[in-house]
RNA sequence: GCCGGUGUAGCUCAGCGGUAGAGCACUGGUUUCGUAAACCAGGGGUCGUGGGUUCAAUCCCCACCGCCGGCUCCA
């Protein structure tokens, strides 16, 4: 008599069943239906396949295609897939990794030469058959021995296996021919994958290091309909069309130049006034709160960054010493700086500090330059020319928190309330290798944490992500491709004040250390612009617009009226250009549709005899609204003033 | 930096062992127009750079540079 096991359904209700029966017989009982979309199941906190016996009474849960989880088992078996049909076409090719991933899936092979786009083609026509064959996945538990046995051809396995604990389970998953040291689960059996396509291959270094070898990643995507791989698709077209990239020629924002360098930004008018407002509205902020504008050198005698600890550290991605002769001018090497903190702490450092003076908050919109590695470069997402919004606060310990709070505000303030983006926070804590005592980590840690509690802030917790010098909260967003940048970022350092001996009197009429926060609330002027750019597609908020209006006279009879508003939007402050060409007004509406002005001002011979304008706003088709040009201006300015997000 | 792909006019792209083409953009002219492309004409390219093979290279080979997709790294 077998034990009974007790299931509770996600419903709440149980139901009694011996043990050693399967998911699959339960999701019959329930329903015929809901056994041919079951695709896996949760018992307990595991997802494990509609096969496996189970074993433990319990929470349970049959999961569907409906269940984003259930992607994940499919993804996974998919990867499986693309395995077997590469060990069909290739029986050499040693076998890594192949995980699912969001939107899809990956498997590291170890080849003699990699993928062709050709190989690609032959290798998805591959797992086509294996998807027609319909081959079982099964689960196997195996000793070590015996796994050793299985995957003695292959050393990356065996790597794997292994680094698998003595009292863990080993498990094994068969489908057809293809056998892999896995840990499940998957689908029942190959023929519940149809919709899934391979999508490129790319060389990974295995296990993420750069110093071990390179295998070749193919990957793909899969999912449960074929409506769904569509929609997929195009969600990959349509992201493309937002690329900063793109938007930065079609819009004229910017360019890069190859003869003047990779990663170095030429701002176009356009561009630069994206640049403009930011600043001023960065500036604005940071002003009202108690920061103090500096201006610092832009290169330095190499001495300052050996103080600083960022030589020879960080040299790998400083621009060599310049000057004459052999790097050296006067005598004496000079590099163009990576970073500010060290100029702030010489303004610090420039004169003796009181506790009163605390906390001294310096800021600075400032160039730098940093000689990244030359694969890592991308649009203005990743350049080795950076305009910095930086700024660094000296402070004592016990004002940790409340300013990490404030800074937090900020952030919020500009990202959150004033452009509705939507960001994450990583709370990042002590490395393995660090400087510093513990009891000063600690006391940063919870600092930052009860900062962010105290904000009622959702964040992850980066464990072991912290600098050498301090923790960190970092701030990151998704680009229109999905990958994740680091925008903005908040950084304790107790080593710098150290190394540069920083000090301060405090009221106890003795020195004492302060501590120092990096901050950088845009980040870069380079990436959040080439952020914002994808965000919005372009189509700018009016007070960001470079171009925030256009008038467009009928015909050459309203040249004349048409210019007068242009010139009253100019004496109210406002961006606005007259487009007054011989061309047709639909040649000139989508013009400026497609530059995406915000406002197109359109003067006719009634506008032109009333006061008033007939107004088209960007995105709006042919809808248009005529008001005078009194009301026109007092909306315009007022959207501006606001910040407004719209149109 | 590493792996793969790629580089033709300002942009998007076609082409081919016999010294280059389209659309858009640009310039000139005609058109004066009511909400997403009027018409006609014209100018514009050392085919990424440097070597090599060949009677002849934009095309084939090699190297370098840039770009794209990943890996690694990072604001």
């Amino acid at each position: 008599m077998a034990v009974q096991l007790v299931l509770t359904l996600p419903d709440g209700s149980t139901r009694e069943v011996p043990a050693g029966t399967t998911p699959r017989t339960v999701a019959q009982a329930i329903g015929a239906g809901l056994a041919r979309a079951a695709v896996a199941a949760r018992v307990g906190g595991q997802i494990v396949e509609l096969d496996r016996p189970l074993a433990a009474s319990g929470p349970f849960q049959i999961l569907t295609d409906r269940d984003p989880e259930a992607l994940g088992v499919l993804r996974h078996t998919a990867a499986h897939v693309l395995a077997t049909a590469v060990r069909r076409l290739f029986p050499d090719a040693g076998i890594g990794f192949g995980p699912a991933i969001e939107d899809g899936f990956y498997y590291d092979f170890a080849v003699p030469r990699p993928f062709t786009p050709e190989d690609l083609e032959r290798i998805e026509a591959g797992m086509r058959e294996v998807v027609a064959a319909d081959y079982p996945v099964v689960r196997e538990e195996v000793g070590r021995e015996d796994a050793a046995r299985r995957f003695a051809a292959d050393p990356l396995k065996l790597e794997r296996l292994a680094e698998i604990g003595d009292g863990e389970v080993i498990s094994v998953y068969r489908d057809g021919p293809f056998e892999d040291l896995c840990r499940g689960p998957h689908v029942a059996s190959t023929g519940r994958l149809q919709h899934f396509k391979l999508l490129h291959a790319a060389g990974a270094y295995w296990r993420g290091d750069e110093r071990r070898p390179m295998l070749q990643r193919i990957y793909g995507t899969a999912w449960f309909s074929q409506k769904d791989l569509d929609a997929y698709v195009r969600r990959l077209e349509e992201a493309r069309k937002r690329d900063h990239r793109l938007l930065g020629r079609q819009l004229d924002l910017f360019s890069i130049q190859e003869h003047v360098g990779p990663g170095l930004i030429f701002w176009h008018p356009k561009g630069a006034m994206l640049q403009f407002q930011l600043r001023r509205f960065i500036e604005d902020v940071l002003l009202a709160r108690g920061n103090q504008l500096v201006y610092t050198p832009h290169v330095t005698r190499e001495e300052l960054f050996l103080k600083s600890g960022h030589l020879p550290l960080y040299a790998e991605n400083q621009f060599p010493p310049m000057g004459a002769g052999e790097g050296e001018a006067e005598g004496v090497r000079y590099r163009v700086k990576p970073m500010n903190c060290p100029m702030h702490i010489l303004v610090y450092a420039a004169q003796q500090r009181s506790y009163r003076d605390l906390p001294l908050r310096l800021t600075e919109i400032a160039n730098v330059y940093r000689n990244e590695r030359s694969g890592t470069l991308h649009g203005m997402l990743r350049v080795r020319g950076l305009t910095m919004d930086d700024g660094h606060i000296f402070l004592r310990p016990d004002q940790i928190e409340s300013e990490i709070f404030e800074l937090l505000d900020i952030v919020d303030l500009v990202l959150g309330r004033t452009f509705g983006l939507e960001y994450r926070l990583d709370l990042a804590t002590r490395p393995a290798e660090k400087l510093g005592t513990d009891e000063q980590w600690t006391q940063a840690e919870q600092a930052l944490e009860s900062a962010l509690k105290r904000r009622g802030a959702t964040y992850r917790l980066d464990a072991g992500g912290g600098a050498f010098y301090g923790p960190k909260i970092d701030i990151k967003f998704d680009d229109a491709i999905g990958r994740e940048w680091q925008g903005a970022t908040i950084q304790l350092d107790y080593q710098q004040p150290e190394r540069f001996a920083l000090e301060y009197t405090g009221a106890d009429n003795q020195p004492h250390r302060p501590v120092m926060i990096h901050r950088a609330i845009f980040g870069t002027m380079e990436r959040f612009i080439g952020f914002l750019i994808e965000h919005f597609a372009g189509a700018f908020p009016l007070w960001l617009a470079p171009e925030q209006v256009r008038v467009l006279p009928i015909s050459d009879a309203q040249a004349a009226p048409a210019r007068a508003l242009r010139e009253r939007l100019h004496a109210a402050g406002i961006r606005a250009a007259l487009d007054d060409r011989s061309d047709t007004l639909n040649y000139r509406i989508r013009d400026a549709e497609l530059a995406k002005v915000p406002y197109m001002a359109v003067v006719g011979a009634r506008e032109a005899q009333a006061g008033t304008v007939a107004l088209r706003v960007r995105g709006a088709g042919a809808k248009q609204e005529i008001l005078t040009q009194d009301a026109f201006l007092e909306r315009v300015t007022d959207e501006v003033r606001t910040r407004r997000r719209g149109p």
